[in-house]
RNA sequence: UCCUCGGUAGCUCAACGGCAGAGCAUCCGGCUGUUAACCGGAGGGUUGUAGGUUCGAAUCCUACCCGAGGAG
């Protein structure tokens, strides 16, 4: 996996670039929908690629609980497995350490899982997360982190910042011992943490960037910390990562905060926010955000997003949307998610022909002040 | 014609002498590295009608109306 800087913006630190890898090429700024169990919920791979997506993410906790890596390597791989084509970038369940954690222990080691699914016990230990995501047949394989949840006491906070950086120097050996083995292609990143005290993310970068990872992510952000301090995190790492390497901000993924943190330097999203919402009758359009389930949209005749090319914006009427909705239907949930994640890789491509002409400043403002416009979003007459 | 059971929120039903509630539906809000087709909130009542008993009636009594079943 090569990453190549292609252009930078003239005013802002955004930038665009190209990874390469086995499965093609990923163009950044990258929006990565959720599959988390290896199915962007409700659409097809082809509908995916139809789309524009270049990229998804998968999880690493999830699949190895079901179906199992065994049984995942064994059909040909996750690729195979779920018929995507395109690149594919594993989390390594990390974010379960925070989110359920009611099922789990944390040590040193590595993490104690009960599973979700029927209570059994389950160890992920940093080289286990690289194992199983080498196992997968990743393109991009996350480190093992604990995150925790904002606001936390600053000894957390610390402590969370050195497990990390053990996790991830465990995590880089286990890769070198699999390409001993004639394993291990995959691309590595590593995601800092820290919270939000910039002492804790410098420090944890200081260690995490001395290491030989092909990507660095920000982690542990958009937990409870709220926007503005969420970008001024983005904004201080950024600074201190290295340019020639793509970075990615973990699980954000609001079209404000992708335009914000683009212009911060952020090559790389993945988020399910877009996707969730849609499943449940929001969804995000050029002019702000649609409650497409509402009343208010029963007998609209217009599109979700009058701007939009989309398949289903091309063929389908808010009142019919909200009429899905309304009647539970499954189509509904399709057809909102085929335009939510092909609005996201809309914005992500408006953003790499801004910064390639030099006026991603200029793109920004107008972004916001459109979707904070509200236009088209009151009903039909 | 008589007998039995029933009539409470839009629907299905609780409450059976002591502040009339639930689920669903409706409406609205929330959702950011998915335990999530989820979570939260709101509106909505002359308890079939008219009387009576009682400090107090959805609840007990009487008549009537409506529905279901049965007998003839």
């Amino acid at each position: 996996m090569v990453f190549t800087l292609e252009a930078r913006d003239t005013r802002t630190a955004a930038r665009a670039g190209r990874l390469r890898g086995p499965r093609g090429d990923v163009r950044t700024p990258a929006f990565m929908p959720v599959g988390t169990v290896g199915s962007v919920k409700s659409v097809t791979p082809d509908e995916l690629a139809a789309a524009d997506v270049e990229i998804l993410l998968a999880n690493t906790y999830h699949l190895s609980l079901r179906p199992g890596v065994d049984t995942v390597r064994e059909m040909g791989g996750l690729h195979r497995f779920m018929g995507w084509q395109g690149t594919i970038l594993t989390d390594s369940g990390g974010f379960q350490v925070m989110s359920l954690s009611a099922l789990r222990t944390v040590k040193d080691s590595g993490v104690e899982f009960r599973s979700h699914l029927d209570g059994s016990r389950h160890v992920l230990s940093p080289e286990d997360a690289i194992r199983i995501q080498d196992g997968l047949g990743t393109d991009i394989a996350m480190s093992l982190d604990e995150l925790v949840q904002l606001p936390a006491e600053p000894a957390t906070v610390r402590s969370a910042v050195n497990r990390t950086v053990e996790w991830a120097a465990r995590g880089l050996d286990e890769r070198e011992r699999l390409r001993g083995e004639g394993r291990g292609a995959m691309a590595l990143f590593g995601i800092n943490q820290g919270g939000t005290d910039p002492a804790e993310r410098r420090r944890c970068f200081e260690r995490l960037g001395a290491m030989p990872f092909d990507g660095f992510a920000l982690g542990g952000l958009w937990v409870g910390e709220g926007r503005s301090l969420g970008l001024e995190m983005v904004e201080h790492d950024c600074g201190v990562f290295p340019a020639d390497r793509p970075r990615y901000l973990m699980g954000v993924g609001h079209p404000i905060d992708i335009v914000e943190s683009i212009a911060r330097g952020v090559d790389m999203f993945d988020c399910v926010l877009p996707t969730r919402n849609a499943r449940r009758g929001t969804v995000f359009i050029s002019t702000g955000r649609l409650v497409v389930k509402n009343a208010a949209y029963a007998r609209d005749p217009r599109p979700l997003d009058p701007d939009c090319d989309c398949y289903t914006c091309r063929r389908f009427s808010r009142a019919y949307l909200r009429h899905l909705f309304a009647a539970g239907e499954l189509l509904g949930m399709r057809l909102a998610t085929i335009h939510a994640v092909h609005h996201m890789t809309r914005l992500v491509r408006d953003a790499r022909s801004a910064i390639e002409a030099g006026t991603y400043a200029a793109f920004r403002t107008e972004f916001l002040e459109r979707f904070g416009s509200g236009a088209s979003l009151a009903p039909a007459a």
